[in-house]
DNA sequence: CGCTATATTGTCACTTAGTGACAGATTCCT
DNA sequence: AGGAATCTGTCACTAAGTGACAATATAGCG
């Protein structure tokens, strides 16, 4: 059998005609920024399957494909931040305070300047999105994804079971205060305001949560 | 100028063809009855707004006057517990705590026979929405109006501005705990819990609510 | 009751959203 | 390069939803 260097221990994902995960990522992304532009220009209902499609390049058949339907063809970012804030809040140390990881992240935070300008779309939708119904219900749906992912997240910190009432009520909670402060920032922005003057954004959330939960999640807990 | 017996101090809003409110409000109810029956039935992919109009006896025109789009015809059923809920919420006196507010609400409810069986609608489309996503986000708006109102019930009940983040704060997160209450009592009571055995779910939420808010809505205030 | 102003409904034609099927192009692995 | 699987585009189709207009129903009034 020659060499075995090809040899899998690790189980291989890989399929033959497969694109990587990451170029799939790269398209919706994509899609998801002209669809953005378009929405903010000319409204969500004035935009069409096919104007989309064609601002970036594919077939109206593909777009469908990526997407199901016109309205969560923006839903990579929106759920940009949150996605965010859920990994930075999935390696945050038991032995921490939120308050202390959260800005602790916002100090080692290296500003991208492509990113910069995807921020910039972020902030147009959320804000879009309180008054537009049909982006409001793809928010909403993002930030329930929020949740669920805080129900597992806050189970583990509490040593308690996800289907536990209470972890699903701080989770539930929590999300709505984070969602709310969104907004508020978002809107404060794109009033344009100065980001210096918001002052501490993520220790205002942080103290949210803390609130929130009636104390259960934001101080350091044991082992 | 002649006479002036038609002059209308008090502003008459009757209309010449136009049908009174609660008419167009009980043709809104027939419809969500029926597609709630549907959507339980079939799944609301599998139907059609034809199957909707049909069963209730409407063109398909009409129905889309009703209602914008297929799963929002759920709405009021959806709605229900929640109006009341908030309704509830706007009778509140400042010198009763919400769990007494709430419980004495629960003593002296009549048990409608006919409204008894609409809840049982409402129960299963709550259980539905937990699952199906064209119905969680209808069930995800409604809950969002619910906040909008307990914003301007909270402003009123500390005396502060509808505007104030802090109200805001705890509208959501009052909100999404008595969600998230409703939900996993409907799965109960769906999954055949003794509707007795649920102990005192209200009195649940006005805990909840009250450790949500930092005990800042829950209590009696002054004046 | 019958008349009138106005709102509501149905029919029809139409645009757009979204899907299934199949052929051709593309991608990864060896 | 060769092959297997996936991805994409084209075509035909169903269903959602809207605008326009004629027919019908409703409330108020004499």
């Amino acid at each position: 059998m020659g060499s075995d260097d090809t040899n899998d221990t690790t189980k291989n994902e890989r399929k033959p005609g497969r694109m990587s995960e990451q170029r799939q990522q790269r398209i919706r992304l994509e899609i998801s920024r002209e669809a953005a532009r378009l929405f903010w220009e000319q409204g969500v209902a004035a935009t069409t399957g096919e104007q989309i499609a064609a601002a970036v390049g594919l077939s109206v058949r593909t777009l469908w494909r990526y997407f199901r339907n016109k309205e969560s063809c923006v839903e990579p970012v929106l759920a940009q931040d949150g996605e965010e804030f859920v990994a930075l809040l999935r390696r945050w140390p038991r032995d921490v305070s939120l308050e202390d990881h959260l800005m602790e992240w916002a100090m080692n935070r290296t500003k991208d300047p492509d990113q910069q300008a995807f921020d910039q779309a972020v902030i147009k939708m959320t804000v879009l999105a309180e008054k537009e119904p049909d982006l409001r219900t793809v928010w909403l749906m993002t930030n329930d994804r929020i949740e669920r992912a805080l129900v597992e997240i806050f189970a583990d910190r509490l040593r308690r079971s996800p289907d536990d009432i209470e972890v699903r009520l701080h989770a539930a909670a929590a999300t709505a205060v984070v969602r709310v402060i969104s907004e508020d920032v978002s809107a404060a922005l794109m009033a344009g305001a100065d980001p210096t003057s918001l002052g501490n954004t993520l220790g205002q959330m942080a103290r949210a949560v803390h609130i929130a939960t009636g104390g259960a999640i934001g101080d350091p807990v044991d082992p």
